[in-house]
DNA sequence: GTGGTCTAGACCACT
DNA sequence: GTGGTCTAGACCACC
């Protein structure tokens, strides 16, 4: 298996929205290429342990977005990369997020240099990472 | 009054987070101070026109978390300042939020360099402000 | 109640992309402007007569497109519009129903001239029509 | 061999529509005739590497509507030509196709002039292809 | 076998 | 009251 994905489903993100991160991420940095294939719903539903609905839920969201393509009677496949947003809307989705960060930090007391150098850090870290680490 | 608390009803993050980080923010930036009385639940929520219900759970978890007290028939007051966090404390506590963003910009197609501007800039913007214009 | 929406169960497009289609028509005919709000989930569900999940899959959709906007404990409503999608994903997007149309046109031996005079007409019906016609 | 289909897997519209619509605009545009051959179910199935069953389905529609005819143990022939419609059943069975398109291309913002043009591109392209190219 | 849609009913978070 | 998530189980279309 080219892709192993893991939910914890204790967290307070949504296991649903935790495949599509997964997802996403993998094929932003490369480690899922157009064409390769991903588990079947039901396929990931028995190996996650969840409802199959809740993997067809992710599935629905990526294929929405372009990020994957399903193939009715053949499976799920990465999709052609293409930039489907605007570049005010891609800011808007990165928004809430930013928010979080910086009011967190701030909160805790750091700087901005510390946080650039956090986010610097991290941006490798995860760009970089072939597999599952958490 | 020494503090003046903004909310807004379109923002996704619910209303009684907004009114806990306002007022975490306010003492980690020593806007507000030990001692410094706040609005009561009636009070705030009068003013800021959401239910009192709202108001009295942020309350709670501010209560809980320590960082006010409520003394019956009095009032709400600013607790004593919490025992400051040992530095790695303050790492693990900022990490959720920095994956958080470091995966949706990433996902979005942000570059490390674009993602480091933004942080300062929202720095700027909220460390700046006096309090919590949206 | 400013707008009505019915679906046909009959049909073979799904009634959750019916509800979709109508809020999205409603919305860029200007029938439907910000701030408006629309029925519940379980309201719009009792009123089609359809599982609340149906309607709640067709908001969802809605929202992740930016031209809902909904509020926790208190409702959905229109958001401002704004444009999401890069004019490739635009055309990509039309695509679809521009082949059948002309696919169908053709071996039914319309002309070009024909088509276009009919898309003219059929735009003007759909942007000027105030309420319910089928 | 008088008749060159082309099928693209990648299609939002399944493969047996795509044989089905491929054929009838053939014979709408008298690239095939009365008597005609068509490949055999099997034949075809090899050639486009498709799955027999799929184009057995196709075929069973064709044959259902009187487009083909099968003739057991020699084969599959294109069948007398159909009645012509009236322009009021002409236009009745575009009418779908027409709602969706515009419909599709309000939402998305297109105006009329876009649509129009982008029908006269289609309907060239279309048009003036000699057989299935994607 | 595959994915897509819909129903029924549950639980939770927010107001 | 509101919407969001998840489960369980059904039916359909396509290959």
């Amino acid at each position: 298996m080219a892709f192993d994905l893991r939910i914890s489903t204790g967290s307070s993100t949504p296991i649903f929205r935790q495949i599509i991160d997964q997802v996403r991420l993998a094929v932003a940095t490369a480690r899922l290429k157009e064409g390769d294939a991903l588990a079947s719903v039901r396929a990931l539903a028995e190996q996650l342990v969840v409802n199959p609905n809740t993997v067809a839920k992710a599935y629905a969201e990526l294929a929405r977005d372009g990020v994957i393509a399903t193939h009715q009677g053949k499976g799920v496949f990465i999709a052609a990369r293409r930039p489907i947003y605007t570049s005010a809307e891609r800011l808007r989705r990165l928004e809430p997020a930013l928010d979080d960060l910086v009011r967190e930090a701030i909160a805790l007391g750091f700087s901005t240099d510390d946080v650039q150098k956090l986010v610097q850090t991290h941006f490798r870290k995860m760009a970089g990472r072939k597999d599952g680490e958490s």
